[in-house]
DNA sequence: AATGCCACCAAA
DNA sequence: TTGGTGGCATTC
């Protein structure tokens, strides 16, 4: 009886490969055990058991596998499965999630190195020059990597001399697959055997009465012992001595201690837990009651309470029922919010049951949680994490909490596999049939519909913890500034007034520029009006290259507009101010306090983010200017006051869901104002202050947002109503991706008909010199999605086997954000 | 994605 | 001729 395995590679293939295996092996072999495998003519790749049959391939002949890497499962069964339906859903290979879901250590690379048989008597007449030079080599070092060997020689391909040399019988080639984990070691010291007992030690500090300093640490290291029988580490001495490590390297060339290494975790967390009790007020009481009701009808629950109104509280208090049941717990923020504020909270509850996981962290780091995980062990009962948590190998998941649910970093742009973690989380926690909660102050209009429509349970929060009122907001017009001149470069004369006031009153004030670029949008310096686009809600953007206005989603386009559409003013501009231009404009005008600035550039390096924080908090920093990054997960006691300064560039936006994304933004900006008993102040300056969102945002009005915005994708047939997915073209070639494009938009069009939108080339239509091209196809409610993608998928395979667009590359985004 | 293979072209 | 480069088919 003959076996086989399916086998999931990590390469964008979108299929699995078999490969054979003996009856031993297929007796060994688990689903979800790494394995290596040939692939191709000189490649070994490492891929995950899929699959253990017995039917044989029809049509090839399986290779036998390289080598077996683990002893148990690496991948659970929960995982394979939800791989499966990311890759179906997203449309994308296994390949892919294979590669987002593990941390790279665990996918081992190959590298073929070459060694000499040693039987072998070579004989140097019959080699050419390469040739001998490697032989030469290989006598001094046993073996040697292709690469070394490309570098000997100094010659682009060293692959046929070495192909020749094993013809010849001299060298052989090997594959050698590498674990790339590396355990932590750390470094430890004991007393040598010799000086163990009383006596011994006695004597040992007589010996050392000439040299204090030794003394001393051998006096600290008893003093360590005495308290405790942990292995002492060499730091935690030195540091306990005020010692060095020069001095304690005598000690041990004496002989008198000796240095050993442990694996240790670099995952630990060294505080003690608090375990207190947490106390609720009546609403929280009230909403974590009706949190439990909908997870008794099994429901997705979503939790909308505005800023401050103490969700974290009510999610600890989920995450500690979870846990007392055994199982564990996945708490999703987007990167950003994923702050030291908020982990040291959850820390302070649950101690080292607490892990954090996302990809600032290291590899070895990774695997080490992975590891954890898996176990289900005591520190992997709680993971906070930011989209790639999902893919974490969880055996028995309780609960899954998605904050800051309306983010749109949840999703994920590039590479493949362009999952969002909310959507991804709802499936992972049906698999484990696990409650999940989404929470948010803003929720996204997808999420609040499907509370509205009975899909998901709706709890609501309206009530800030400790009655904290919700901060004043007051809309200053900047057009009626302007024209009074009353502005002093991007500041009117109420939002310096404030700032003043604050500033003697030694609180803080933030300062939030929604982009930190230059964006390219037409704007009437008298009346504020941007020209929009008749066929979708966005507004055109301003193309230099051709002087035109135009829509990247419907492909809308006129021609560069001298004077104003609403008001007739020739006195119009393309607008786009930055955090930059905003801190240099402050430290004129207030040049005795101090700014600082926290966007992509300021923040650069592990602990940039971490140190303006800090700063912030302890007062270091007076006024504080940023983009998003400071909307998230941060809680500043001495902040007043909140400027934003200039809502319309969030407004004008060009995409569909610029006008719920300006709401969230601002309201979650001025959540920050306010966040003690003293009430808080918010300045919003706009050129448009009657804009229907700037009034919502004002008045705190999402269920009026969410009206009226949903009245707008209605018409426009955007989601929640309609799926989209789009393709995206690109190659080196303008008229080939042009070409690729019509093709492929045709096709779609014969099927979808009104449907496909495009192609159309996006802002920015040429990046590192390929060309793209954007197809948009919205896909109404009661098509069937199963379908839509067979559909999609077929006129895709045609679409390949035509060989004058092979160059050209589709990228396939599932509901892009 | 990443090879190896084959067709093609410039220096010897 | 040689040897290097670039397109493209194939990978169990």
């Amino acid at each position: 009886m003959s076996f086989f395995i399916d086998v999931i590679l990590p390469l964008p293939l979108g299929k699995r490969f078999t490969y054979s295996v003996d009856p031993q092996e297929a007796e060994y072999l688990k689903k979800g055990m790494r394995v290596t495998v040939p692939f191709g003519k000189s490649k070994v790749y490492s891929g995950i058991v899929a699959d253990i049959h017995q039917n044989p391939p029809e049509i090839y002949e399986a290779k036998p596998i390289h080598q077996i890497l683990d002893k148990t499962a690496l991948i659970t069964g929960h995982q394979l499965k939800f791989w499966k339906w990311i890759a179906s859903y997203y449309m994308c290979a296994e390949g892919d999630v294979l590669r987002a879901a593990l941390p790279g250590a665990f996918l081992l690379e190959s590298e073929s190195i070459v060694k000499l048989i040693a039987s072998v008597e070579t004989e140097t007449e019959d080699l050419d020059d390469d040739e001998y030079l490697v032989v030469e080599a290989l006598q001094r070092q046993s073996s040697l990597k292709i690469q070394e060997v490309t570098q000997l020689l100094d010659r682009k391909n060293a692959l046929p001399v070495i192909n020749r040399l094993v013809e010849k019988g001299i060298v052989a080639l090997n594959q050698e697959v590498y674990e790339q984990y590396k355990p932590k070691k750390v470094r430890f010291v004991r007393l040598a055997a010799a000086h163990a007992g009383e006596e011994a030690m006695h004597k040992l500090l007589d010996e050392l009465e000439r040299a204090p300093k030794q003394r001393e640490i051998v006096l600290n290291y008893f003093s360590l012992k005495a308290h405790s029988s942990k292995p002492v580490k060499v730091k935690h001495l030195i540091q306990k001595s005020n010692s060095s490590a020069t001095v304690l390297k005598s000690l041990i060339n004496k002989g008198f201690m000796e240095e050993y290494f442990l694996e240790t975790d670099r995952n630990i967390f060294s505080g003690e837990a608090k375990n207190s009790e947490l106390v609720f007020n009546e609403y929280q009481e009230k909403a974590f009651r009706e949190v439990k009701e909908n997870f008794q009808n099994d429901e997705v629950c979503l939790l909308h309470g505005i800023t401050s109104s103490g969700k974290t509280e009510i999610y600890i208090r989920l995450i500690q029922e979870v846990i007392k049941e055994g199982k564990q717990a996945l708490y999703l923020l987007p990167e950003i919010a994923l702050t030291t504020q908020l982990i040291q909270r959850l820390q302070s509850y649950f101690g080292e049951k607490v892990l954090v996981y996302h990809s600032k962290y290291s590899m070895n780091e990774r695997v080490e949680i992975y590891r954890h995980v898996l176990a289900n062990d005591n520190k992997g009962q709680i993971v906070i994490g930011a989209r790639s948590a999902i893919f974490l190998p969880f055996s028995d998941l309780g609960l899954i909490v998605v904050d800051e649910e309306h983010e749109g970093t949840f999703k994920q742009f590039d590479p493949a596999p362009r999952y969002h973690a909310r959507d991804a989380a709802v499936v992972l926690a049906n698999l484990f049939k696990a409650n999940i909660i989404l929470g948010s102050a803003t929720p996204s209009l997808e999420s609040y519909f499907n509370a509205q429509h009975h899909k998901y349970g709706l709890v609501e929060l309206n009530r800030r913890y400790g009655d904290v009122l919700l901060p004043e907001i007051e809309i200053v017009d900047i057009k009626t500034k302007h024209k009074k001149k009353l502005m002093t470069g991007h500041f009117s004369d109420r939002l310096l007034e404030e700032i003043k006031t604050v500033l003697k009153e030694e609180e803080q004030v933030i300062l939030f520029q929604n982009r930190r670029g230059f964006s390219p949008i037409l704007e009437c310096n008298t009346c504020g009006h941007s020209p929009q686009c008749p066929n979708c809600d966005v507004s055109l953007t301003y193309h230099s290259h051709n002087n035109q206005l135009r829509c990247h989603y419907c492909g809308y386009h006129i021609a560069m507009q001298k004077k104003c559409m609403a008001c007739d003013s020739s006195d119009i501009s393309t607008k786009g101010f930055g955090t930059e231009q905003i801190e240099t404009e402050l430290k004129s005008l207030f040049p005795d306090h101090k700014i600082g600035r926290m966007d992509q550039d300021s923040t650069r390096g592990k602990y940039g983010y971490e140190k303006i924080i800090n700063a912030f908090e302890q007062q270091e920093i007076d006024i504080l200017v940023g983009t998003q990054m400071l909307t998230k997960g941060l809680d500043f006691r001495h902040v007043s006051l909140v400027g934003i300064m200039n809502a319309d560039n969030l407004l004008n936006f060009p995409d569909f869901r610029a006008h719920e994304r300006s709401f969230q933004l601002m309201l979650q900006v001025a959540g920050r104002a306010g966040r003690t008993k003293k009430r808080g102040k918010v300045l919003i300056q706009s050129f448009n202050p009657y804009h229907q969102i700037i009034q919502q945002v004002s008045t705190n009005d999402y269920a009026g947002m969410y009206k009226d915005q949903l009245e707008e994708r209605y018409n426009y047939k955007y989601p929640p109503f309609f799926r989209l997915i789009r393709f995206t073209l690109k190659s080196r070639d303008y008229f080939k991706t042009n070409d690729a494009g019509d093709w492929l938009a045709k096709s779609l069009s014969n099927v979808f008909d009104q449907y496909v939108l495009g192609p159309e080339f996006p802002p920015v239509a040429r990046i590192r010199n390929e060309y793209y091209k954007n197809i948009l196809l919205k896909i109404p409610q009661q098509q069937s999605l199963g379908k839509t993608k067979t559909v999609v998928h077929k006129i895709m395979s045609s679409f390949k086997a035509i060989g004058a667009f092979r160059s050209v590359k589709v990228v396939i985004n599932v509901d892009p954000v």
